[in-house]
Formats: C-alpha cells, sequence, structure tokens
DNA sequence: ATAATTCCTCAAGTATAGTTGAGGTCAAGG
DNA sequence: CCTTGACCTCAACTATACTTGAGGAATTAT
C-alpha cells in the first residue's frame, strides 16, 4: 500500500517531488542553493514544509520567465524561513517579482517591435537600423556582447 | 596605424568581431557550430563576406529572445551559402522568427497574468489556483517539470 | 628584414542546471 | 525480523555557451 505521508504535516523528499513535478535530485539541488531549507527527522531525512510546495512552484514558474537559480533565491531570501510564509509575505515577493516580470516582457516586445521595421522589412538594414544602439545598458545584463548589433557606421553599400 | 580592412571586401576575424561586438572566440565557435561559414585565404585565415555582419547580428537578437545556439542555427540554414542573402531570403528567415517570437511573448504573457490572480493576490493558493494545469504541452518543451505546478489537490486549509 | 600583431588549432577550463551511480542507511509492511 | 523501497552523501558526468592558454604560422608596420 501506498505511504500515504507519514503521521504529521512534513513531506519526505518523495513526496515533495510527486507533488511538484520535480526530481529528487532537482530538490536536493536547488536545497543545496538555498531555495528551499527542510529540516531533518532523527534518521537524517529532509522533511519539508508543505508550504515548499509553494516555494518550489514559485521556482518553477520563475524559471519559466528565464530566471537563474541564483536570481530566484535572491528572491526567496524575502520568504521566512521556519514557518510558513504569510499572505503579505508572498504580496510583497510578488511585487518584485511582477516587476522584473514586466521588464522582461517589455524587453522583448520592444525587441520584437524593432526587428518588424529591421529584419521585417526583409533588408535588416544595419546602416539605418532601429536596431542599432538597441543594446541599452538593461540589455548588458545577460552573457552577450559589448554592444548589441553595434556595427559602426562605415559601411558601404552593399551592406545595407 | 590602423588595419582598415585590407583589399576586397572580406573581412578578417578580428574585424568582425570589432563590428558585432562579439569575441574572437565566439566567432570561431559559432563557426564551429555551423552560424557562419567563412572561407580561408591562402595563409588558412578566415575571412568573412560583410553579409555575415548582419548574419551575426541576427544571433545576438535571436539570443537576447532566448533561443539556443542549435535553434538559431535551425533558422539560418534557411539562408544562401555563399552568397550575401536578398531581400527575399531575409523576409522568408523573419517571418519563422517572428511567429516564433509572438509564441514566447504570449506564452509570457499569459503566465504573468496567471500569476497576478494567483500569487499576485498574496496566497499563491494551489487549491483554486490559476496557474494549476497551466503548463500546457507548449510548457513541456523546456527543461522543465512532468507538470507545472501540479500540486495533487489533496491539499489541507494550511496549504491555501 | 625584423618585430609586433593577428591569426591558427586543439585541449582544457568556467558557469549554470541539473542527472547518474556507487556505496551505504533508514523506514514501513508482512 | 528482515526484505524492499526510499533516502543519504559525494563524486563524476551531461549539455550549453563560451573563454583561456599553449605552441606555432601568417600579416602588417617600421
Amino acid at each position: 500500500m501506498k505511504k500515504l505521508m507519514k503521521g504529521g504535516d512534513l513531506l519526505t523528499i518523495g513526496d515533495l517531488a510527486e507533488r511538484t513535478g520535480l526530481s529528487v535530485s532537482a530538490i536536493r539541488f536547488y536545497e543545496d542553493r538555498g531555495l528551499v531549507r527542510p529540516s531533518r527527522n532523527a534518521g537524517g531525512q529532509r522533511r519539508f514544509l508543505r508550504a515548499d510546495i509553494r516555494r518550489l512552484s514559485f521556482v518553477l514558474v520563475a524559471q519559466e520567465f528565464g530566471f537563474s537559480i541564483a536570481e530566484i533565491a535572491e528572491q526567496l531570501k524575502r520568504l521566512p524561513e521556519g514557518r510558513a510564509p504569510t499572505k503579505a509575505d508572498w504580496t510583497r515577493i510578488s511585487r518584485e517579482f511582477r516587476s522584473h516580470l514586466d521588464q522582461r516582457i517589455a524587453r522583448m516586445t520592444a525587441l520584437r517591435d524593432k526587428l518588424d521595421s529591421c529584419i521585417g522589412c526583409g533588408c535588416l538594414s544595419l546602416k539605418s537600423c532601429q536596431l542599432y544602439n538597441a543594446g541599452d545598458a538593461a540589455a548588458n545584463k545577460g552573457r552577450g556582447p559589448r554592444y548589441l548589433l553595434g556595427d559602426r557606421p562605415d559601411l558601404k553599400a552593399s551592406d545595407t
């Protein structure tokens, strides 16, 4: 017979894996990175709070949006350690998250619109390109180049 | 005195690096992955077409949008090999790209809106969560879990 | 002509995000 | 009790996207 989650409100790592869809190894990895902080039972096995389902759900969604583990850990530091987060806790963290989100979407959308006037027209002209210098400060956060599409304007006619 | 790009219309790897903002090593890496196919001069050094500036610019933008090198290579296969792409060539490729883009933006936006009704309210309720089962087929393309936020509904009151 | 650059290849290293396997312990069911 | 399945640690391996360095050849500047 299936185990049914022994005794109290605490979850084993297997329970949590089943509930979040994550692998057991991924959850251990996330613990290592500080995303969850399970307690241990007498035998040394991890015991998670039910609130950790929510915590990991947040991790999953945030990853979908392209946030790194480190960035997500940064966000989750705003949640309390030993107890389940309150509504106010989640509201606080979600505000921050939402603003990062909006920035990301805005940047994607802006890039798309500029692409429409460059690649979209079929020429991808760099001489008069709108994407030219589209790489502002925010763009340089990633692993990208020093200047996005920053082709210096000594191009010949054949380039445009 | 600076080199000024010798003779013909061909660029050295250094020229291309300067023009795209990429490092020389990155360009060699991209060649290895099939994103550019430079010719070689008598001495065995790479010589790039001016059109390769555009090619690599495309790579840069596509990466900004979160496409992998392999996916970008797939797109670039639609461009001609030895000659500079025509307007029609870029139009064809840009249509494909634009549709991928729109899907990505739509997915981001949808997820954000759902977050608003879950995390946004401060409770991140999973019992009645809109994000619950938000992980449709499209969501499972990434390195993610089997079911996004798929917390099965045998939760207690303390969970909501 | 010679020195300074730039370029070449190839192997190894870095960071992120995990997975896999060895060797061993813990817990639940019969 | 004792077997089976879940769990433990730790090291090593995978993939992506590059960078760094060694050892050497080609180009360019003076």
